[in-house]
DNA sequence: CCTTGTAACGAGAATCGTTCTCAATAGTAG
DNA sequence: CTACTATTGAGAACGATTCTCGTTACAAGG
C-alpha cells in the first residue's frame, strides 16, 4: 500500500488540475457565446495549443456534470457550451453569432409548474430559450 | 413532349401519392407520442410493410417542411415528430412513454417577444416545451 | 388501357458529431 | 524522488442522418 492511508483526500476522476482543463476554462470564461465542442478544438489548436479532441468533449462534459456548464442544441444537433452565471435563467441566444444574453422569466416557471400539474404530469422541468438576430447582426443584415 | 402542356397541375416534387407515404401518414395520424425516424422505420417493419429508411427520414423532412408536423430534439440528440393541430402551442412531453399534451402560453409568447426587444434582438423566436413523467408513467414508476 | 416522363424509392456508401479503447503521460501525495 | 493512477490523445467505433444512383411506379396523355 502506498498512497492514500486514511479517509481523507478524496481521491478519484475529476479533481487534477491539468493544462488541458485549465485551457478549457480560460478559454470559456472569455466567451460571451455558446460554443460547440469542435469550435473550441478549433480555437485551441489555432491559437497553438496542443490539446486532443476527445479531452476537449470529455472535459465539456464533466464541467456540465459539475454545473458548471450550460447547454444548449444548436438547429443542426451540435452541442453547444456556455459558462453561465448561477441563478436560474434563460437564453436569447443570437442566431448568427452565438452572443448570449440571459433574462428570467418568473412567469414562464409558474406557468411551466401549472401546466404541468394541471394535466397530471410529475417531475417537470422546461426547456426555455429564446433565438434571434442581435443589435448588431441585425444592423449587419440590412 | 408528353406532360404537362399549359400552366395548371403543379408538377413538381412532393406531391405523388405514394404507397409510403401514405403507410406514414397513417402512422403519425394514429400516435399520440413524438415519434423518431427510428422508430416509425422499425414499426412499420414491424407490420410487415416494405419502406425504406431513407424514404422515413426524406418524408418526415418533408412534412415538416410543409407544416406537418411539430418537431422536437431528445435528449440524446435523436429528432422526433409528431402531428400536431394547427394552432400555435407548446408541448408538455412524457420523459418516459413520450405520450405528449398541446398546451398554450400566451403570456410566454408576450415575455418572448418583450425580453427579445429589450436587448435589441430581432426576428425573436423561442423554443418551449414542457417535459415529465404522464400520469400513468408517474403511477407506474412508485 | 398503354406509353412516357420523371417523382419517388431503397440499398448501401458516405458524413459528421460524439464516444470508446488503450497504451503513454503526468499530477500528486508521501 | 517514487509510486499510484487519473488523464490524455490518436485512431477506431458508433449512431443518427444524408447522399448516390440505378430501379420502380405515379399519373397525365393519347
Ligand atoms: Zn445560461
Ligand atoms: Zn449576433
Ligand atoms: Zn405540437
Ligand atoms: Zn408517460
Amino acid at each position: 500500500m502506498t498512497a492514500r492511508t486514511s479517509g481523507s483526500a478524496p481521491a478519484g476522476p475529476g479533481r487534477r488540475d491539468t493544462r488541458q482543463r485549465r485551457l478549457l476554462r480560460d478559454q470559456l470564461s472569455r466567451q460571451e457565446a455558446f460554443v460547440s465542442a469542435q469550435q473550441m478544438y478549433d480555437d485551441l489548436r489555432a491559437s497553438g495549443d496542443r490539446v486532443g479532441l476527445a479531452t476537449v468533449y470529455r472535459t465539456l462534459q464533466a464541467m456540465t456534470e459539475a454545473g458548471e456548464l450550460d447547454v444548449l442544441r444548436s438547429d443542426d444537433g451540435e452541442v453547444l457550451y456556455r459558462q453561465c452565471g448561477p441563478q436560474h435563467h434563460h437564453h436569447l441566444v443570437c442566431r448568427s453569432c452565438g452572443v448570449t444574453v440571459e433574462v428570467d422569466g418568473p412567469a414562464v416557471e409558474k406557468w411551466a409548474a401549472k401546466a404541468g400539474e394541471a394535466h397530471g404530469f410529475t417531475e417537470v422541468t422546461h426547456v426555455v430559450e429564446l433565438f434571434g438576430l442581435c443589435a448588431a447582426c441585425s444592423r449587419a443584415s440590412r
